[in-house]
DNA sequence: CAAATTTCTTAACCTGGTTCAAGTCGTCGC
DNA sequence: GCGACGACTTGAACCAGGTTAAGAAATTTG
């Protein structure tokens, strides 16, 4: 099913009952994101809280003089989106783009305000999600103002290995507040030694 | 009672039965923290995770070189603390430090387990309160990497008008990324125009 | 109150990282 | 198969912010 994927995520952290897992899955709208479209536009407002299904997708700010500013990637069984959009459904202002083809599965508001009030257990799996991811924040927040440009790519490639060959450097560049000339420079200076 | 803001907060987002509220209340342990004082210490285990009663607070991490890094202050009717120290019981990397004689309730792992076990409910208490918190960290990992030294300081002005009496400057320099030598030129720069 | 300690400021100098402009590839549409 | 565009690199000039060191205020301590 398209949902075998969320459901074992859950079942991780709560046992569910067949009914609970079939009522969960119908909630989803499967989507087909091609390489290069957007799964959720800036300015619009969030159609709903995204889980990546498989592919692979970023998120990012476009500031006033245009420029792109990558907020995060996400990869295969991750959730991702405007979080504060989906809330407290508000223009976003985050734009989710695919940078490969990409399945996302859709949970609007509505669907996952009745799943809490209808089986209030899947509060748990939520809270513990945005428990850790808090945490994840706290430390690029950390690295952000005390590493390096040099140790934040490190810390990048040990991070999410795989990411690298799938993503634009510019986009890597982004990610880690650096120009993309200074992380190719960053790149020449290794291979030198 | 001690534990009256912390049930106001709950409440703000669920409706508490009185039960409820009481065995909620009694799984505090109430901290008087005098300025200077430590409620929480890098390289010992969580004891709680911690509400702000009445004062002010700090976060920081000590790197290897000694120099601290104000990861977040924390006033009245904010949660705080190591949360991944919390979560795990691991060794705590964030020491939390009271910026003023404060009042402090602490929540033990094993009795926020309890509590969640015996009252689901709260559960969604804590999935919002880091929903939200999310929101905010994301802001700042956006602020941190776009906007220069002089705009991460008027936007905490901004934000925080209250805490700059407190707290000492090198505190909110350190806060910002930046170091107290640069924060004080931003200011004589904005006092000369 | 004076001494000691901490906070804040100033100024000269230094550097990690940016900007801008140009050049090299690879790749995709036609 | 070539023109065009996007991705990556290079180098030179530049700047935001860091470093160091020293002194002035403010606060704490005896």
């Amino acid at each position: 099913m398209v949902t075998d994927s969320v459901i074992s995520s859950v079942s991780k952290y709560l046992p569910l009952e067949e009914v609970e897992a079939l009522y969960f899955s119908s909630l989803f709208l499967a989507l087909q994101v091609k390489q290069g479209g957007l799964a959720e536009k800036a300015g619009e407002i969030s159609k709903g809280f995204l889980y990546v299904n498989a592919g692979c997708l970023m998120s990012f700010i476009t500031d006033q003089e245009g420029t792109d500013q990558v907020i995060q990637f996400s990869m295969a069984g991750w959730w991702t989106g405007d979080l504060n959009s989906f809330t407290k459904q508000t223009p976003a202002i985050y734009t989710t783009k695919a940078l490969a083809d990409s399945e996302v599965l859709l949970l609007p508001k509505i669907s996952m305000d009745q799943l809490l009030e209808r089986f209030p257990k899947f509060e748990r799996y939520f809270r513990i999600i945005f428990q850790n991811s808090l945490v994840t924040h706290q430390h690029r927040i950390v690295q952000a103002f005390s590493a390096t440009a040099d140790e934040r790519y490190r810390n990048f490639q040990q991070k999410y290995p795989s990411l690298e060959q799938y993503v634009p450097l510019k986009y890597i560049a982004s990610y880690l507040g650096m120009t993309p000339e200074f992380l190719s420079k960053i790149r020449r200076r290794r291979a030198e030694k």
